[in-house]
DNA sequence: GACCAGGGCGGCC
DNA sequence: GGCCGCCATGGT
């Protein structure tokens, strides 16, 4: 058994092998997290989660154990996608990043989250989606759990729909600004569980309507808020890992159905543990 | 002071 | 369709 909700609250992770906590918070597809005295505080969407890993168990409090327990994936066994990508050149990121998982991210954040990446950096997008859910996000309420200090939930789309080309500048998000103003108008028109329901080239199509995202953008969202684990956002780190692939193998790795997957564990070996692939 | 960061847009051909 | 310059901003 991978994992267990044990009550409305808790989760308890058995299979290590399968969930590395840092290692997921530090791949690349969530930014609202944070460091605590026993382990990880959590924020996706209005939700929140405490992670602390103990000897042979990773023990999830949080605010809807059944939100979690389809966010971390926990139903998919992650050792018999790792059985399909095992190539040689992927034994190292596996190695390393063998505990991630594909999240699911909440949609408006992951769309939101990613237009403002473009052509940033993490640690100082990151800094700027903090200081957008403090500015304008709720207050989360922290009666159940005494860690939730000051934490605020992603803005509803309602609440982005009030912020102007101005704030967004005010927040740091430079040229994005004009960007996100508009695709939070077109957010609106769009339904989450219709677009769920579409094959993902139509749905990367959709995507692609939205003012400041590009392929790489879309294939992001595809990856992190739709869970479509074949597609693969090729960012300038994982541009310079396909180049070092042969033709067999970057033809191999396009039709795994789990390539998505094999590039989060590259992405994390590549840009934050700087391991070298081969 | 260049160059880079989980790139996209608009203009040009 | 492809190519290219530009776009804020902080870090190295």
């Amino acid at each position: 058994m991978i994992a267990k909700i044990i009550n409305n609250h808790q989760i308890e992770i058995y299979d290590l092998s399968q969930f590395d906590i840092k290692a997921i918070l530090h791949s690349g597809q969530v930014f609202r997290y944070q460091q605590t005295d026993q382990g990880y505080l959590l924020y996706a969407g209005n939700h929140w989660a405490v992670i602390v890993p103990k000897a042979d168990v990773v023990v999830i409090t949080c605010d809807d154990a059944n939100f979690f327990f389809d966010y971390f994936d926990l139903a998919t066994d992650y050792e018999v996608i790792k059985q399909t990508l095992a190539w040689p050149y992927l034994q190292n990121a596996i190695r390393v990043g063998g505990g991630i998982r594909i999240l699911r991210g909440n949609f408006v954040e992951v769309v939101i989250s990613f237009i403002i990446s473009a052509n940033n950096n993490i640690k100082r997008f990151s800094q700027t989606l903090a200081a957008l859910c403090e500015q304008y996000g709720t207050l989360l309420q922290g009666q159940d759990c005494n860690l939730l200090n000051n934490a605020y939930a992603f803005p509803t789309l309602e609440q982005l729909s009030r912020l102007t080309v101005a704030d967004f500048r005010c927040l740091g998000c430079g040229y994005r600004d004009q960007y996100l103003v508009k695709a939070i108008k077109q957010l609106a028109t769009m339904d989450y569980a219709a677009l769920s329901a579409l094959p993902t080239e139509n749905l990367r199509r959709e995507l692609l309507t939205l003012a400041g995202v590009g392929p790489k953008v879309a294939d992001c969202i595809l990856l992190f808020a739709f869970r479509r684990y074949e597609v693969v956002p090729v960012d300038t780190w994982i541009k310079k890992a396909l180049e070092k692939l042969t033709p067999a193998q970057q033809t191999a790795l396009w039709q795994s159905p789990y390539a998505g997957v094999a590039q989060q564990y590259m992405f994390y070996a590549l840009q934050y543990l700087h391991t070298d692939l081969s």
